[in-house]
RNA sequence: GGCGGUGUAGCUCAGUUGGCUAGAGCAUACGGUUCAUACCCGUAGAGUCGUCAGUUCGAAUCUGACCGCCGCCA
């Protein structure tokens, strides 16, 4: 029996909606510290699942014309396979439909009206259907007479109804006791800020039962009311280890959970109702909450409606699981927003997987089959100034890589395995290994440099093998040890552990440089119409935020005077124009193609097809400032400015008064 | 409206308790190398450290005001 256990969630998916990014996001997170822990000789055990109760899942169902339990098993078969394609390591999916959690459900809420911690009372208010929730009076957005939900337009109604509540406000005190003696309950820290605001700022009861719908739990002191969403979703950590039946030796062992990972979306349930629960149940509490950020989506908002809610097995299949999971780790710092980019995606494949890393293995297993026929030396004579340089690189390396992983800094923790693959292609141009193998007598010192190459990467191999498992595994097939690879620990990450005498696989790169023009992208954004309004409202409020600071500026300071030199700085030109189209999605922007002497021809943009049409503006000798430093405007370059005059809604270009030839000069 | 965060090189970000000429990666330019996937190694860049004022011998780092963006709550 191992002493040292780990319990690891994620939250559970809501059934109305099928995986995407976001939950994928989550998923992988928590499979990677999994995979970490067990790699750490913990014994680990890790549970997802899916949330099936609850209003807008019997409407789903409603509208596609199924019974909701069979809405929910197609819902829940979606997670289970995409988990399962993505080799996700959980020991359980938990399902609340699942008369596993059903019945505990019931026991524990019949325990919470025992111990009178649940209560019937009054609620009454506007409530959105939509989005399950109560709105206070004062959020309503009023219009035509009607008040409408805040979040999301829609009408709310006048709600009142006979509740049961659980008393949060009574574990106020110990709520903050908490909070004080373990700062580490939530994560990040200014997440944890929040929560204890919340808490100071005194908490309600929570009604936690609806009569409104049936699709839920019946409370088992009244089978008039089902259980509202958060009691019953919450209790899904518990029920997965057969708390409080006869069958509990899972929880008897891996609770209190070592790591809720959630989004910062339910924090709040999490690091304040979820605690309470358990203090009500007289259970130990989890020992950290993690919440991390939202992703975006190339800086948008995940939704359906913008189509960028991207299917992850699409982004799997066009660039590698590893090389996403690569992706989300380095580049999102685990715990804040961040965005996801295609283009950064694939920046990060080219240059850190394929340049640095791939190109690594390549180079090295190249180099023994040249020199050593693909068998791996072993080290021959005394250690070189490099030698050492590398073996202390890579002890550093395995410091702040536990240390970074054990606190959650993923992105920290592959900055420093990166460090040393970095380090290790410069011991290469250090020893410089093809002049070696040319000299007489150099043979030993060859030896050792390119086991040390081998051991060097049969570390980086050990150093991802909980990140990127293929990729670990494929570096050790590379280094003709494949068959080592399962089993490895932690404790096999030691200099000089390789044993040599393994052969070598050369084959193709294991990261093939993508080409950047020529990959094709997976996430495409749809609904271009509400891109392009969005995209002009953006300009235009843009615009004016200009103008209003250029009045502004104007009002303070009046007209400032400049010296000659400061003019003679800027070049005036006569320019003709010889191609005008708009630019696509925007209300103000014209493309033009101008002449301007001497065979040189010039692209500009300028903000003036609210004036000027395509037509009108061709043909015309206008004056533009020459040396503009180049600009993009709406994704398109502009390489100088055209001068125009402006007065109120009045707006003319500045043209030569008379014939002149392009491209001259004007003081 | 209250509380909190944030604004540092073209881009993404590091910068402990205030202290030597402000850092990393990517991108760019140049040089080196050729084992390797035009790769790797090295060198370089006039960054007002959001703006303004203050404290200090000294501030990106502390204080105040303001501007921008974001989060939580109401």
């Amino acid at each position: 029996m191992n002493s040292k256990t780990f319990y690891v969630t994620t939250p559970i998916y809501y059934a109305t909606s099928a995986p995407h990014i976001g939950s994928a996001y989550s998923t992988i997170i928590a499979d990677m510290i999994a995979r970490y822990k067990r790699f750490c000789g913990y014994d680990v055990y890790y549970l997802t699942g899916t949330d099936e109760h609850g209003q807008k899942v019997l409407e789903q169902a409603q509208v596609q014309g199924k019974n909701p339990q069979e809405f929910c098993d197609e819902q829940a078969a979606k997670f289970i396979n995409l988990w399962k394609e993505m080799e996700i390591s959980n020991d359980d999916f938990i399902r609340t439909t699942q008369k596993r959690h059903e019945d505990v459900v019931s026991a524990v809420v019949q325990k919470l009206v025992d111990n009178g911690d649940i209560y019937k009372g009054k609620y009454e208010g506007l409530y959105c259907v939509h989005d399950e929730a109560f709105c206070t009076e004062e959020d309503a957005v009023k219009r035509d007479g009607k008040k409408l939900c805040p979040d999301c337009n829609r009408e709310l109604k006048w709600f009142s109804e006979e509740n049961y509540f659980f008393k949060l406000s009574k574990y106020q005190d110990k709520l903050l006791k908490l909070y004080e003696e373990k700062p580490e309950f939530t994560e990040p820290s200014f997440r944890r800020n929040e929560m204890l605001q919340i808490i100071k700022g005194g908490l309600h009861d929570l009604s936690i039962s609806r009569t409104s719908f049936d699709w839920g739990i019946p409370l088992p002191n009244d089978n008039e009311h089902v259980l509202y969403v958060w009691v019953d979703a919450l209790l899904n950590y518990i029920t997965a280890l057969g708390y409080s039946t006869d069958k509990d030796e899972l929880f008897k062992k891996y609770w209190p959970a070592d790591l809720h990972l959630i989004g910062k979306e339910i924090n709040r349930f999490h690091s304040i109702i979820w605690p309470a629960i358990l203090m009500a149940l007289d259970i130990p509490l989890p020992k950290k909450v993690f919440a991390h950020g939202w992703l975006t989506v190339n800086g948008e908002k995940i939704s359906k409606s913008r189509g960028n809610a991207i299917d992850p097995r699409l982004l799997m299949d066009a660039y590698g699981k590893d090389a996403v999971v690569y992706y989300l780790l380095r580049d999102i710092n685990f715990g804040r927003d961040g965005d996801f980019s295609e283009d950064n995606l694939i920046g990060r494949i080219n240059s850190d997987l394929a340049n640095d890393l791939g190109n690594l293995v390549h180079r090295t297993t190249a180099m023994i089959k040249q020199n050593f026929d693909g068998v791996i030396p072993q080290p021959e004579g005394e250690c070189d100034a490099p030698d050492i340089q590398l073996k202390n690189v890579f002890e550093n390396t395995l410091t702040d890589y536990l240390n970074n992983m054990d606190n959650y800094k993923f992105t920290q923790a592959l900055d420093a395995i990166w460090t040393f693959i970095g380090f290790a292609n410069k011991y290469i141009d250090l020893t410089q290994p093809w002049k070696l193998a040319k000299e007489e007598g150099k043979k030993e010192r060859l030896a050792t440099v390119l086991y040390n190459l081998s051991d060097a990467l049969r570390n980086i191999a050990l150093f991802l093998k909980p990140i990127m498992k293929d990729t670990s595994k494929e570096i050790f097939r590379r280094l003709g040890i494949k068959d080592q690879w399962e089993g490895t620990t932690y404790e096999q990450l030691k200099w000089e552990l390789l044993e040599g005498g393994s052969t070598v696989i050369k084959e193709k790169p294991i990261y093939p440089r993508l080409d950047v023009a020529k990959v094709k992208k997976v996430i495409i954004m749809k609904d271009p119409e509400e891109e392009a309004d969005k995209a002009a409202a953006k300009a235009d409020a843009a615009e004016a935020r200009a103008d209003a600071a250029a009045t502004k500026e104007e009002k303070i300071e009046g007209v400032q005077l400049i010296g000659f030199e400061d003019f003679t700085k800027i070049q005036l030109r006569v320019a003709e124009i010889v191609e005008a189209e708009p630019v696509p999605k925007s209300r103000k922007l014209m493309k033009l193609q101008l002449e301007l002497g001497e065979e040189e021809k010039r692209q500009i943009v300028a903000g003036i097809s609210q004036h000027y049409t395509a037509e009108e503006l061709v043909g015309k000798k206008i004056i533009v400032v020459a040396n503009l430093k180049p600009a993009k405007l709406m994704g398109v370059q502009s390489n100088g400015m055209l001068l125009a005059a402006k007065d109120g809604e009045n707006f003319r270009l500045l043209t030569a008064d008379g014939p002149i030839n392009p491209g001259a000069k004007i003081s």
